[in-house]
RNA sequence: GGUGCGGUAGUUCAGCCUGGUUAGAAUGCCGGCCUGUCACGCCGGAGGUCGCGGGUUCGAUCCCCGUCCGCACCGCCA
């Protein structure tokens, strides 16, 4: 028997009971005539200790431990003359009489500590190591705690998970599709699926009305510090239901989880802002409200005071930050430095200073008088010390820049807490997306998101402006979840790929075994996905999924510990019937 | 595909802007001392292809170009 006890349960009560111990040593402590020695497994640190007078043999054999040796000890337990409040095992240690070397351990390259030394490229090369730390180890526990609460959740609620194939076909819309060659069908390819989408569909066909699975989904597009090539969906579908139902249902799931996980109970409905509303408010369709300010349209009050910059623009908004009216010039310049970055893209900031002594002064005294800018300040209910910031432009552009600004500011001003969380929805996202490189609309969400039945007539006159029943799920800005009311007729479905310039031969080779699916009988449905790594990175307050992935890859998509991807030998090659030529750059 | 930041003892970093002596610190490692430590303490020691290639220069860790690797972001990701 290699241990009687973890080395995380000992505690006062357990004195005077001989215990064997068996795990890795933290870190030994070598006073001279005693060592102590930290022994650590997955449940806990226990300490040892070896006394010269009670024997040298022992003492001499402890003093040769080196980190992260397994061993396995024998002993006592007994009350600590020093206590060491800081550990739960810290009011007892064991008095060793048998100590077994299991194996020893080369010096590892970075300390095996909650507060590393390692850099990120060592841990993930050495990543079985980065994983016996105790913040990844937490992070691995909570993400089964998730796992194990959301199947608990549903399961009470009647849906039952069901595994969906991982070996499928490449469809054309959405993201890149890793491909598997089928060695029996020679110069065939397999695609691993992006979501079960239309797998779950088939089973509303089939008659289980409520479907869940936690499951692997792949993408081949380049990554983030929020997106692996494989991830993890908690993926969902449901029969017989309206939006109203499953927002319902998946904001269920979302509180208990809070609630069993986090100890966080909400007490009122979770808000909800349409597309459009959250677009105009936040600048952003997946915004985090944890930061309050919203964006007020100021293009009526500007105009027409012969500032051309504002005259000549379409649009133009602004921001209020509480308390900011003192802000240097230097603070002013940076702010100015960050929208006028690339990627927010607008060309300059103008500002508005409401004095704490109730004086206003500006970036564009010389065209707005004080009462000017009053107006300007009223939609935000200004109040003095606060600062106006104001971008202009085109509508949408600048939107999203001030929606950027918003951020920005909510960082300057410590805003985005990580222990607090704001949950919405985000409801009414349009139906397609115009691309304007290929000249054609693409499915926003996917092509099988019904529209609102309202809107179904501007497919053949305005499809831009079709609304679709879809709906996000987000996070402190994070988008967690999304889904849709399905389409469920024949007829729409085909419609829908023709709006999407799919020729029926091409919608019949690539869907027409659901399309052949909705002839027998197919029950109105709908469904969401959650991203469970971010959901997990959320609750855990990581900045990356990385952290919630036991063996994740880096950024240019390889995982440095296997070394993969890998070249595969002439004889697979051969086999599949693939010949290789790599692309010159 | 693009932009930015980084690559120097095992590890985390300083040095580089302003080129020139023996390239430093902390930590880890090794040895010694130490009987109540828990980031133990004290003393001593070893440890370097300054990512790689080229250029400029009398001379390059330092300046320039290229390249590889890592991270963040933009594009992309229904």
């Amino acid at each position: 028997m290699y241990r009687t006890h973890t080395c995380g349960e000992l505690r006062i009560q357990d004195t005077a009971k001989q215990v064997t111990l068996s795990g890795w040593v933290q870190r030994s402590r070598d006073l001279g005539g005693m060592t102590f020695v930290d022994l650590r497994d997955r449940y806990g640190i226990t300490q040892l200790v070896f006394n010269m007078e009670a024997s040298a043999d022992l003492r001499r054999e402890a003093r040769r431990l080196g980190r992260e040796f397994v061993i396995q000890a024998s002993g006592i337990v007994a009350e600590r003359s020093n206590k060491n409040p800081k550990m739960p095992t810290g009011d007892i240690e064991i008095i060793v009489n048998t100590l077994t070397v299991l194996n020893e351990s080369v010096t590892p390259p970075f300390t095996i500590e909650a507060e590393t030394d390692g850099g990120d490229e060592l841990r993930m090369k050495y990543r079985y190591l980065d994983l016996r730390r105790e913040p990844l180890k937490n992070n691995l526990l909570l993400r089964h705690r998730m796992a194990f609460e959301t199947r608990n959740y549903f399961n009470t609620h009647q849906f039952i998970e069901i595994e969906t194939p991982v070996l499928i076909k490449s469809t054309p819309e959405g993201a890149r599709d890793f491909v598997v060659p089928s060695r029996v069908n020679p110069g065939q390819f397999y695609a691993l699926p992006q979501s079960p989408q239309t797998f779950k569909q088939l089973l509303m066909v089939a008659g289980y009305d409520r479907y869940v699975q936690i499951v692997k989904c792949f993408r081949d597009e380049d990554l983030r510090a929020d997106r692996q090539p494989e991830f993890s969906q908690i993926d969902c579908e449901m029969s017989f239901v309206q939006q109203e139902d499953i927002l319902n249902m998946f904001e269920g799931m979302v509180r208990h989880l809070f609630k069993t996980i986090k100890g966080i109970e909400f007490s009122e409905l979770l808000p909800r802002l349409t597309y459009n509303q959250a677009l105009e408010q936040y600048g952003n369709d997946k915004p985090d409200i944890r930061v309050e300010m919203k964006i007020h349209d100021l293009t009526a009050v500007a105009k027409g005071k012969g500032f051309g910059v504002i005259d000549s623009a379409p649009f133009t908004g602004g921001i209020c930050a509480k308390g900011c009216s003192e802000y240097s010039r230097k603070q002013l310049d940076e702010l100015t430095e960050f929208v006028k970055k690339p990627q927010i893209g607008a060309k300059g900031l103008l500002y508005v200073k409401y004095g704490t002594d109730s004086g206003i002064k500006s970036s564009v005294d010389k065209f707005y008088g004080a009462e000017d800018l009053k107006q300007w300040l009223e939609p935000f209910h200004a109040e003095a010390g606060d600062l106006l910031l104001v971008l202009t432009g085109e509508r949408i552009p600048t939107l999203k820049a001030l929606g950027e600004l918003r951020l920005e500011m909510g960082n300057r001003l410590n805003l985005r807490r990580k222990g607090e969380f704001k949950p919405l929805w985000v409801l009414d996202f349009p139906l397609l997306e115009w691309d304007n490189e290929v000249k054609r609309f693409f499915a926003m969400h996917h092509p099988f998101t019904s529209p609102k039945p309202e809107d179904i007539s501007l497919l053949d006159t305005d499809p831009g402006k079709v609304r679709a029943n879809a709906y996000d799920f987000v996070i402190n800005g994070v988008e967690v979840g999304g889904g849709s009311i399905r389409i469920h007729s024949e007829t729409l479905q085909k419609k829908m790929f023709q709006t999407l310039g799919f020729t029926d031969e091409d919608a019949e080779r690539q869907f027409g075994f659901l399309m052949q699916a909705f002839r027998y009988g197919a029950p109105p449905h709908g469904g969401i996905a959650f991203g469970f790594d971010r959901l997990v990175s959320l609750f855990a307050g990581e900045e990356s999924i990385r952290d919630v992935i036991a063996f994740p890859k880096n950024n240019a998509a390889r995982d440095v510990m296997i070394d993969s991807p890998a070249e595969i030998s002439a004889e697979q090659l051969q086999e599949l019937s693939i010949k290789v030529e790599v692309r010159k750059v």
